[in-house]
DNA sequence: AAGCTAGACAACCGCGTTCCG
DNA sequence: TCGGAACGCGGTTGTCTAGCT
């Protein structure tokens, strides 16, 4: 393996940094700015490489950089985030002001997968861990057939709307990122997952890999206009070549809660809102063959875009959980916490997979 | 008080991508 | 167009510290 030569050179100091280094280092930029590392160490009377000294500066002594522990909100945001697109650590920072992704990815590590397993969801796939045995089970066999076709064109849409807001009013577009973008990205995850697993609906997989490349292509450019202040180069989407936003569709953009989770207190959430739609499937192996031999049925539905009624309400459900945070973070209680404070429900709901599963 | 352990976080490493001559 | 340098990212390792025995 060949090593960057600024690490071949002896003499270059390693390991952490002394606060003499680190005034060089700012007294540097300060009178230079950032740009061009690897002659930094020379001009600023530095043994350490370029390299190391744009990580110090990016991680630590950045001006912007936050330095308290991370708030509810941010945990909020890094579990959604991470559920959405994984360990695009960098993506996820660009969402938190103040915040690296190498603060995002500690965090990460060291604290909230840990909690997530504790609550007995996967941190990779955001399940719960029965449910993931229970679908190895079920591998080979048909499983609930998806709706999420059309919950996905109903996300896609909003996406879409953001999207022509952005170029009309960045600023607008933006503060309604939240509401807006992640219920898609979320599922577009959703559907991505599901897509290992239903391989041979063709249609509906090529649809599903559009559909999440199109919400990283969001993510990004919301990271670009965070980060420059500026509008994006233009993205060529499949929804332009098919049928361009109207200009009026930017009015209409404004996120729709059911009225089932507008009716939810801000506390009142559960702690599988926040799990993926599988966890609904039927927990009684009979029920599922029952919903196997529906599948097809289901599927030309499907394409009339007929959405359940508690899918939708699900998805407004994990909105309005999302939106709770805030005001359980402003009671002291982040809101892992919270969900841990409902794990009795959690195992009173899954009873039979937690008990059998994990004996496999 | 000394040794051990786990948690937190800073820093490094390797690799892919971008830039530039 | 090509090749090397620079940059950026994600995974991993190292170091420090607090708590426990």
């Amino acid at each position: 393996m060949v090593r960057p030569p600024c690490c071949d050179k002896l003499n270059l100091k390693r390991g952490l940094w002394t606060e003499e280094e680190d005034a060089k280092i700012l007294a540097h930029v300060s009178k230079h700015g950032t740009g061009n590392w690897t002659a930094v160490p020379k001009k600023a009377g530095l043994k350490r490489c370029g390299k190391s000294c744009r990580l110090r500066w990016t991680n630590y002594l950045r001006p912007d950089l936050k330095h308290d522990s991370f708030t509810p909100q941010e945990e909020e945001m890094i579990v959604r985030l991470h559920s959405a697109i994984g360990s695009r650590w960098s993506i996820i920072a660009q969402q938190l002001p103040g915040r690296t992704d190498n603060d995002v990815k500690n965090y990460w590590n060291t604290k909230l997968r840990k909690r997530l397993s504790e609550m007995g969801i996967d941190p990779v796939t955001h399940k719960p861990f029965s449910q993931i045995l229970a679908d190895y089970g079920n591998i080979g066999g048909l499983r609930q057939p998806g709706t999420r076709i059309g919950s996905l064109n109903k996300d896609l849409k909003s996406a879409v709307m953001f999207k022509s807001e952005l170029y009309q009013s960045p600023s607008q577009a933006f503060q309604n990122i939240n509401s807006q973008l992640m219920p898609a990205i979320m599922a577009t995850q959703e559907a991505s997952q599901d897509t290992l697993l239903n391989y041979n609906h063709s249609g509906s997989r090529s649809l599903d890999l559009l559909a999440e490349l199109q919400a990283i292509k969001l993510v990004t450019e919301a990271s670009y206009y965070t980060k420059n202040k500026t509008i994006p180069p233009p993205i060529i989407f499949v929804e332009d070549l098919l049928s361009p936003p109207s200009s009026s569709s930017s009015s209409s953009s404004s996120p729709t809660c059911s009225s089932a989770a507008q009716e939810k207190s801000p506390l009142d959430f559960s702690w599988h809102d926040f799990l993926l739609e599988d966890a609904f499937l039927p927990a009684d192996p009979h029920e599922q063959e029952i919903v196997a031999e529906n599948s097809s049925k289901e599927l030309a539905s499907q394409k009339q875009n007929i959405i359940p009624q508690s899918e939708t309400n699900n998805e407004a459900a994990i909105q309005e959980c999302f939106k709770a945070k805030g005001t359980s973070s402003a009671s002291g209680i982040s809101f892992v916490e919270a969900m841990l404070d409902q794990e009795p429900e959690m195992f009173l709901d899954f009873p039979n997979l937690l008990e059998e599963s994990f004996y496999y």
